[in-house]
RNA sequence: GCUCGAGUGGUGGAAUUGGUAGACACGUUGGACUUAAAAUCCAAUGACCAUUGCGGUCGUGCGGGUUCAAGUCCCGCCUCGAGUACCA
């Protein structure tokens, strides 16, 4: 019988099971440890071995903890909304609840047969409407915030309202859009939709006017993290620019803070560098330039102050200037009181460098700009307007691969250099992005190589306004490119010239503040979070409309379930399937919100959800929440650095501010596990023929390569029965061998259906069991590394776990443990592997645990020791790894119940202490012999012992000893 | 373009703090057991030269450097992968 994997592993899943072994509970006499995954979407085509990867990884993890007394939370859900089941609801008419219930049985199904200690007691799905009804209610709690960057936080909409009826909105600091200026008789004396609109602009879940990404093949807009090069995530198809109205989340408030966040919590640098790339903050200034207005006097009149201008002396000021969005969802205007019409025109740009000021030889607007109309002088119209509606009409794609061509119009109009009183020609060109800072620049072609580029381009002057230290301005005529300026002294540059770069921004910043027209600011690349989706599949808003404008249902009308629908399409409107229901309305008649939630917002917060998940009354308790904190350890793919981690960080923050979670940061520690790629097999046809080459003849013949199913191939040996039954087509297939097999060509390839490389656990679990899956995923490489599949190693981890069973059983599955006392040497190995175990499960380095196994069974094979106080403690240590041969190892050996909770094997340096080293000895830095010594020698004695040394003599035949390196315990190096 | 990561045998990989390069495993070769096969066990296996036994030389993408000693540190390149992309 020998070690029979499949009836140990069906029995230990099934004890777990009905025993609850790994349900976890607040204990507070046990300190916690919160393990986590991300979340599987549940695809149609189950679980492929890379799946589990990460899933065995943190399974290893969590029955250490159990083993060294962590009270272990390891829960598993689905992240059960997605485009996907959806597509397949459009072309088949099945609802989406069906096909996602069908995939989360058979994933379910999958993920038992591996044996992780998840506590499915726990189990979160993000369609079921007990846990999107948090979801909603966290939406409405941000629809009733305002971020208060005074106390820098958010704050209940009802303080800022009270405000409003005091104050107006001045001497107020909030992240928002409201570019006008109110008094509190204003606020008092309109109406409730004015009001209504007003707030729109400080809530944090609001309604507006937004530039999206729109995917008319999926029918919907897609988040700037679900759109690669132009194409939408999923599917590749076409992305292109839209005006949309639609809901959105102001994570840009939370900008710094989930940039300081980083700082304190243990990811990975790339990780962490992609977060910050996606923030992207700069500091810089605002910088207002007036439009000429035609008077032939330069100076430049009086500025008046309009709206939310810098508060006192502060050098730096938060104000977003990310203005692309306009919440003005009915096109009206607020008609404030305090709202002058402007006497002059002015362009704010954004610049990082205002010492440059005096090298600004023009100014360039984004085609989007709201100025460019009104600006632009009657003989240049027609040129620039045509070259705003070609500019609109380019998808991304086409913007983002054409971006050497350099494109552009002069509008007519100039403005006025702030420090030089100078004209400047403002031009509009693509280059110039509206989404970003206020969609206008100063253009500074001496040290920007982009406006250089224009400025050749178009002919238009260039000064130079840095130079680097100790050099000379040189003729900008002969430049090949713009110089770089981020060190040196200002020349050409008035009140800042011959100060070094860093102390003229500043001079700078403070001279244009005086002058109020600017200040030091921060700009951040980040945008708000686009959330509507124009789609069924997701969770509804708990949203009802009254005179237009929106409104939440009360917390206690939720969850608002999703309805049944006739139709997954898009109305013939080009509304969301729900707006097609004649009844979606609140029992008083009002119309509800018929946009769904994006894929992010059931994955936001699932984790905390996982701490209390049956609790009818809350989100989560306090106490649940005050004992589990956070995740401790979160394991999961790359792909999500700038999506879901920043959107659960932010999620996480926000019920921070509300005082519901404890932590700030939601995920302590992350690995990011690699991705396993296929390895794709070859057959080599004769074209025209039905005759097969193998690999290594192929080069005398013209063959055609093909992909073939790799549960054909095993060591890359084709099986040329299952090859002919395969397919129809090769049912008469001819193969010319070589010695007797053909063999497959192979190459390393995404793994994908087409390719016929997926492999699905389950076929190996059946062949080898799970312990040997788990063990094999681990031994691939290291974790965090992308690597290809390949099961041509799983027979060596196959035979690793036979030998091991061998310890413990004889041929006749006699238990053959003595209770003998070990020897020295027994003790020795098993307490340097408890060392080593240890360290590498500490530093996730799991393919180095695995070989530190095989080599323990190695050498107790050599030793030949069958005793208990060698084999008790092993079975112990290499239950995270393969836990089902664990249970049963240790059941036989005579405990009782499961051993996921016994304390870990404790290492003893004693065991590994050594009378004498063996010394490696090189001569010159080359190792040429070894030489046993006694440990306690003092350096001097190693040196003479090394010296006098038989084989010492031999190496330094007639050469003069130079010097001696002796590192004790280590390496003897003697250089002559 | 920018940012980050990685290049080690036929293959996956090891070398944790600068200290014996190639652990462990796959594959391959030879052998034992067997009527035979499977399973199992034993041995060899970086390359090159020498093979009668020794032995020797080279070797961690390339070129330099620091050091008694470099896969590991420094400088300059090359290649591959990932992210990002006119971010002012």
């Amino acid at each position: 019988m020998g070690y029979d994997f499949d009836r140990i592993e069906k029995k230990w899943q099934k004890y777990w099971s009905e025993h609850k072994t790994f349900k976890a509970d607040i204990n507070h006499d046990k300190p916690k440890f919160y393990v986590l995954d991300m979340f599987p979407y549940p695809s149609g085509a189950g679980l492929h071995v890379g799946h589990p990867l990460g899933y065995i990884a943190s399974d290893i993890y969590s029955r250490f903890k159990r083993h060294q007394g962590f009270n272990v939370l390891h829960p598993m859900g689905y992240d059960a909304y997605g485009l996907p089941a959806e597509q397949y609801a459009i072309q088949t008419g099945t609802h989406p609840e069906i096909t996602t219930e069908k995939n989360i049985l058979r994933y379910r199904e999958q993920l038992d047969k591996i044996g992780f200690s998840f506590d499915w007691d726990r189990e979160v799905r993000t369609s079921d409407p007990e846990y999107y009804k948090w979801t909603q209610w966290t939406f409405i709690r941000l629809f009733n915030s305002w971020y208060n960057k005074k106390t820098d936080k958010a704050e209940n909409i009802s303080a800022l309202i009270s405000h409003f009826e005091i104050n107006g909105n001045t001497g107020l600091e909030a992240a928002n859009t409201c570019e006008e200026i109110f008094t509190a008789e204003f606020w008092n004396n309109t109406s409730e939709k004015e009001q209504q609109q007003i707030l729109m602009h400080y809530r944090l879940a609001y309604l507006s006017e937004t530039m999206v990404n729109w995917c008319p093949e999926l029918g919907t807009v897609l988040a700037n993290d679900e759109v690669k090069e132009g194409l939408s995530e999923r599917g590749g198809h076409p992305v292109e620019k839209k005006l949309m109205l639609q809901w959105s989340l102001r994570i840009t408030a939370y900008a710094q803070r989930l940039l300081d966040g980083l700082e304190t919590v243990d990811w990975s640098e790339p990780i962490k560098e992609m977060q910050r790339n996606w923030i992207g903050r700069s500091e810089g200034a605002s910088v207002d330039f007036e439009v000429w207005d035609g008077d032939s006097s330069l100076t430049p009149p009086l500025p008046i102050a309009i709206g939310d201008s810098p508060k006192g002396k502060e050098q730096i000021t938060d104000k977003n200037l990310n203005e692309s969005t306009k919440v003005l969802p009915f096109g009206e205007d607020l008609g404030g009181v305090n709202n002058p019409k402007q006497q002059t025109l002015k362009i704010t740009v954004f610049t990082t460098r205002p010492d440059t000021l005096f090298g600004a030889t023009f100014m360039v607007l984004a085609p989007e700009h709201e100025l460019v109309t009104q600006i632009t002088t009657p003989d240049r119209k027609v040129n620039v307007l045509a070259y705003v509606s070609w500019a609109k009409n380019r998808s991304e794609r086409e913007r983002m691969t054409e971006v050497k061509n350099i494109s552009g119009e002069f509008t007519g109009a100039y403005g006025i250099n702030p420090l030089t009183g100078g004209k400047l020609p403002i031009w509009i060109a693509d280059y110039v992005l509206a989404g970003y800072g206020t969609g206008a620049i100063m253009a500074v072609p001496g040290h920007d190589s982009r406006d250089f580029a224009f400025a050749r381009h178009f002919n238009l002057p260039i000064i130079q306004v840095v130079v680097a230290e100790g050099e000379e301005p040189t003729d900008p005529a002969t430049w090949d490119d713009s110089i770089d300026s981020k060190e040196g002294v200002m020349v050409n540059s008035g009140f800042i010239s011959g100060m070094q770069v860093k102390n003229a921004i500043n001079t700078t910043i403070n001279k244009i503040q005086e002058m109020g027209i600017g200040y030091g600011t921060i700009n951040f690349r980040l945008h708000d979070a686009i959330f509507s989706r124009q789609r069924y599949w997701g969770e509804p808003f708990p949203i009802y409309y009254k005179d237009g404008m929106p409104y939440t249902l009360d917390e206690s009308e939720l969850p608002l379930k999703l309805p049944q629908v006739e139709s997954y399409l898009p109305t013939e409107q080009g509304d969301p399937p729900l707006a097609a229901l004649t009844d979606w309305k609140t029992k008083e008649g009002y119309p509800l919100e018929t946009n769904t939630m994006p894929g992010f917002a059931g994955s936001s917060g699932y984790y905390l959800r996982y701490m209390d998940p049956q609790n009818k009354d809350e989100y989560f308790s306090a106490e649940a929440n005050q004992y589990w904190r956070n995740v401790d350890l979160y394991v999961g793919g790359d792909e999500h650095a700038a999506g879901h981690l920043i959107y659960s960080r932010f999620w996480n923050i926000f019920l921070y501010d509300l005082g519901l979670a404890c932590e700030t940061e939601p995920f302590k520690k992350l690995i990011n596990q690699g991705k396993i790629q296929g390895r794709s097999s070859f057959v080599y046809r004769i074209p025209g023929t039905n005759k097969f080459v193998s690999h290594n003849l192929r080069k005398d013949y013209d063959t055609q390569r093909l992909h073939v199913d790799i549960d054909l191939v095993e060591n890359d040996v084709l099986n040329t029965e299952g090859f002919k039954a395969w397919r129809d087509e090769y049912r008469n297939a001819e193969f010319i061998l070589e010695e007797g097999k053909y063999i497959c060509g192979w190459e390393v390839e995404k793994m994908s259906k087409s390719k016929h490389n997926v492999q699905n656990p389950d076929a190996l679990i059946e062949k080898y069991g799970a312990d040997t899956l788990r063990l094999y995923e681990m031994f691939l490489g290291p974790l965090e590394q992308d690597k290809p599949w390949d099961t041509n190693g799983i027979e060596g981890v196959f035979r690793f776990l036979k030998r091991l069973w061998r310890l413990y059983f004889d041929n006749n599955d006699q238990l053959i443990v003595t209770n003998e006392n070990a020897t020295k040497e027994e003790l020795k190995v098993l307490h340097k592997t408890i060392k080593k175990i240890h360290e590498d499960i500490e530093r996730f380095s799991f393919n180095t645990g695995v070989s530190a196994f095989m080599i323990c069974v190695n050498e107790l094979m050599e030793l030949n020791c069958h005793k208990r106080e060698i084999l008790e403690p092993l079975a112990l240590l290499i239950e995270p790894y393969a836990p089902h041969v664990a249970e049963e190892l240790w059941q036989l050996l005579g405990h009782q119940g499961s051993i996921s909770t016994v304390d870990f094997p404790q290492y003893d340096e004693k065991y590994l202490a050594e009378a004498s080293f063996q010394y490696p000895v090189s001569f010159n830095g080359k190792m040429r012999f070894k030489l046993d010594l006694p440990v306690g020698l003092t350096i001097a004695e190693i040196e003479k012992a090394a010296i006098e040394s038989d084989e010492a003599k031999k190496w330094m035949e007639g050469k003069p000893l130079r010097k001696i390196i002796v590192v004790p315990k280590r390496i003897i190096n003697i250089v002559v």
